[in-house]
DNA sequence: CAGCATCCTAATAGATACTG
DNA sequence: CAGTATCTATTAGGATGCTG
């Protein structure tokens, strides 16, 4: 691993518009249903649309297709129609859609390690200012 | 029956309380403006409000405010108030924040390593709707 | 300087109904 | 099954004015 003891930029500085795309593209992918699309398919390959609401619980069927959309544009999933009836819609992580799972296994593991913390801190926060 | 192969969570598997209050902390986190805040900081050590401000190129101050708030409740940083005239509040990470920096690394390398293949996809997608 | 309060608009998300 | 379309409720965010 390495050990920047400074900057999580470990690249060269970047222009300020690639820098604004960077970010964006990270407030995009970091969506919360984003993630939890992404979690269902790195576990189980591949799967249909429906078999997706059923892992990512709570989505409504409108995020998932829109999420789904997102993902495809950006070149995350592949979506394969198989022209049958009823109709059967396949899911799958692309090579990038995969790198950016493993992209975010620091961020994962940091929340896992830390969210009794922020708990606290957000329960030491809101006593100081009610009491 | 959940084995994950490659798995971009480390840890064991969670309760599913957990699992969503994790995945909340991650797109509270991931925000736009938090990210860059934390840049901001993690650049230059310690920085005033107006300071935070000029970093993070057009940001409103309702929310730098905001954003601060947030991150002060979750406990990634700390604000220091001086008692002086004009007032001098100045805001570091925490040893949190600082981990949660490093923890995006991978994220950020990701997206910059993948930003023009992202808006390649993004055009390849919009033509084939379009066209 | 470092903010809070207020108003207002635009983007988001959910629920519901309908379709090839 | 895998969506689209529509309506509504909530939220996010910017602009502006004021204060210790």
């Amino acid at each position: 691993m390495t050990q920047p003891d400074r900057a999580h930029h470990p690249e060269e500085p970047v222009s300020p518009e690639v820098e604004r795309l960077v970010t964006d593209i990270i407030g995009r992918v970091a969506d919360k249903w984003t993630l939890l699309v992404l979690e269902a398919l790195e576990e189980h390959g591949e799967l249909r649309f429906t078999a997706i609401g059923r892992e990512v619980e709570g989505i409504s069927q409108k995020m998932l297709t829109q999420t789904l959309r997102q993902m495809e544009r950006d070149g995350l999933v592949i979506r394969t129609v198989h022209p049958v009836i009823p109709p059967k819609v396949e899911y799958r992580l692309t090579e990038m859609g995969h790198s950016l799972g493993y992209a975010f296994c620091g961020v994962w593991g940091w929340a896992q390690t830390n969210h009794a913390a922020i708990v606290a801190a957000r329960a030491r926060f809101d006593t100081r200012k009610a009491g």
